[in-house]
Parts: structure tokens; sequence; C-alpha cells
DNA sequence: AAATTATTTTAGGCATACCTAAATTATATA
DNA sequence: TATATAATTTAGGTATGCCTAAAATAATTT
């Protein structure tokens, strides 16, 4: 069995593969908050065990092997959250957090059982998809909100999960995935966005909407 | 905070206080299957910690602190254990396994949530009282099975709940906590016990009777 | 009381996973 | 191209928590 500390490198490498393409050892080591020499030290330890490649200087890449057990813990910290926010009503900007610890610990018969009780979802509270059992992803179109221009509508699908902050700020102004909104006005030299969401005029300051990704972009019907 | 480890010790020496009353190095390594010696280590690092009280050759007792802490333990335990039965259905014979490796992850606030929707239950599924947000345990009455005689009648009140096998074996009969049932027959010579439960007769050997404790005693109405 | 047996503690090791500081390698600039 | 800077790796150290083996202490038997 991995331990927590591997089970977390594996799950960094797959999201900042994603995120930023190659993975280089100070990269990782800032995204874990630890020091470049013990993730090299983590990064040789995972190619022993065949889960990464690595060569001297040139950035890790996870293997299938370790793919599979990153996407494994993905969906474990994905229906967990979704499962803390409907079934225990923990807000939001908790349940990040608090899935974060539960990952590591949650039987495959526990959360068999909280995906049956959710009806198989597909999306956690922030709009990221959940990898199914077999570590297949549904993949969707995501704009960052900052591509927007005024007159556009849209739906918010997907939001950053790790500021509590940013979520209980977006979650005032029900900025959740799937809430509906228009762009208003676009403020000039990379100015705030005012938006309508259900009617009600509010300012997004621009690195707020940074970390808010939609959908079904519509331009205004009358061009 | 406290480690893992740490904090299993504290739970496995209120435990032992509870059912043993001195608690030895050597008992208490056994019960945590590791070795003496690395007792003797924990429990120097624990009296430290001012969470317990230990003199060379003389046993461990907890201080008003350890003890807190450890019936905090208890409590996520037991709380998890009912919540993995009744929310999400996990046959009782595997909450107990699960249940030992989340509460020493789950939050306050997700253990208030789930008790709010458990209704503040005073029991597990095994039986076993569940302490308050305070660390008071309601102590009931609890007699070993063993000590019953032909022809009385009784509830189930607890049963061990570590050895999986005897709890599907348990269930196999209904005897969970709350079932009545009446003593049919005891074998002589330390034989087994025939009883009767819900109409149905069912033999209950004397090793198994050893872990099911009853409450409710009442003699035969005819005397 | 002395000797044997059992328990507990000390001493020294191993693995994990982090750290700092120094050495190495790669990249960018003059 | 040589040199300065940045990134990465190696080397050596810390703390946890387990281990085995040996020493110390307590309890039991003769």
């Amino acid at each position: 069995m991995l331990t927590h500390a591997a089970e977390d490198y594996l799950k960094s490498i797959y999201k900042l593969q994603e995120k930023v393409g190659k993975v280089s050892t100070g990269i990782l080591a800032e995204y874990l908050n630890v020091k470049p020499a013990s993730a090299t030290g983590m990064i040789k330890k995972l190619k022993t065990m065949k889960l990464v490649s690595h060569e001297r200087y040139q950035g890790v890449t996870l293997t299938d092997a370790g793919r599979a057990i990153a996407l494994e813990i993905i969906r474990h910290h994905r229906l967990l959250e979704l499962y803390l926010f409907k079934a225990l009503g923990v807000p939001w900007d908790g349940v990040h957090e608090e899935a974060e610890k539960l990952e590591h610990v949650i039987s495959e018969d526990v959360e068999a059982r909280m995906d049956e009780f959710l009806g198989y979802p597909t999306a956690d509270p922030h709009g990221a998809p959940i990898p199914d059992k077999n570590g297949v992803v549904i993949k969707t179109t995501r704009i960052p909100m900052t591509d927007l221009r005024e007159r556009q509508s849209c739906v918010v699908a997907e939001v950053s999960d790790t500021d509590s902050a940013l979520l209980r700020h977006l979650g005032s102004f029900n900025l959740y995935p799937g809430t509906a909104f228009r762009v208003v006005e676009v403020a000039p030299f990379e100015g705030p966005f005012t938006i309508d969401v259900a009617g009600q005029q509010v300012v997004i300051g621009r690195e707020v909407a940074k970390h808010v990704f939609v959908d079904d972009v519509q331009d205004p019907d009358n061009v």
C-alpha cells in the first residue's frame, strides 16, 4: 500500500500535468509546500515503484499505473466533497479541506455507497469532474471568465476549490456551478467585471474572475 | 496535535483500564499488536505530554487530559460506526474497521453533523455507549450471557465489535442490541446455550456467548 | 534466601518524510 | 564562449514509531 505522502505526490503531479504540461521538481515542491530536495527524494521513490518516469533535470511524468492511482485519489476526493456537501450540509468552502484528509482512508466499499447515494454524479460542488471507477474523466470546455466580453451570457462551470475565502465570496453572489450570468461591463485596463446574476448586478474583481470558468457562452441576440 | 499512534495508545489505555483495571506495558503492547519496548517508548512520550502517569514497572494511568482525549476518539469511533451503518448501509461487521481509520481524521464539525443526522444517539451498532461531547458516558448494567440460567429472558445490550466473523454469526440469528430472547436450555459442563429468538430456536456456543452482554433479565413468570 | 522465570526498560537500528547546506547541472547573459 | 544565475540533486541531519537484543528489575519457585 502507498503512503499518504506518495498519494499526494501522484495527485499533484497529475493536476500540474493538466495545468502546466511539464512538471518540474521545483513546481511540484512549491505546489506541495515542501522543499525541492524533498520532492527529488519522493520522485526517486515513486520511480522505483514504476509510478513515474524521470530523467535528472527533465521533470516527472506519470506512468499508466501512476495515473490510475492519481485518478483514484482524485475520485475519492471529489466524491467525498460532494457527499459532505449534499448529505451532511458542509458548506462548499469547507469540503475541500475535509476531503483532503478523508481521501486517503476511505474504503472502496464506502465510496461505492456514497456514489450510489449521490446517483453516480459527474461533478463535485466546485464543478470539477469526478473520474469514474475506471479512471475515465469527462472533459468539457471551460473558458476562463476573464475571456468574456461585454454583453455575453454564460453558465458557471467550475471554480477553484482551494481558497476557502474565495469560495465564500463567490457563494455570497450565488456563483455556484450551474448559475447563469450576463456580463454588463468590463472595466478597461484589466479592471473588474460587472455582471448580472438573476437580476442583481455584482462586481467581480479580475483576480477573482481568474478562478471562475464558464460554459455555454452566448453572444447577445441583437448583434 | 497528536499523532494517530498516540491517539490509539490513549484509546487503548482507556479501554484496558475499563476492562482489566491496571494497565501494564505488556498488556497494552499485546492489545495494540506492538512489542513491549515500543509501548514503553510511547508511554514515555505521552508522559512528557502529561496525558498519562507512569512509574517504572508500575503500569500506566490516564490523566484527566488523557482521558478526555481518549473519550473524544472513542466518541468519533462509535458515532462513525453508527453513521456508516445507518446512513450508508455498511454491514455491522464492517463498520469497526472502517471507523478505525476515519476516527483520526474526522473534524468536529462533520462529527456534529453526523450526530445531528442520527438524532444524538447514545449507542453504536454493537450497543457500546457513545460518550457525549463533554466525555460523559452513560453506563448501564451489562450481564454476560454466560451468567444466564434456563428459562430467563432478556434483551441483547452489547456485543464485542472487533471480530467480524463473530458479528456475521450473531447477525445471522438476528442477535442485535435490542433483540429479546429467552434461554431454553443450558447444556451442562460449560456447554452451549439454546435460546428462543422470535420463536426460532438457536444454539449459541459458549465461546460466542462470552461476547454477548444482556440487559433486562427476567425470571420466568411461573416460578 | 537463592535461583529461576517473567516483565519491563534501555540501547541501538530501520524506514518514512521532512529539512538545510553544499555540490552539481542547466540556462541565460555579457 | 565564458560567466553569472537558476534549478536540481546529493549529502547529512531531525523526528516519529516501529523493531530486536541485551540489561535491569520484579515476581515466583525451590
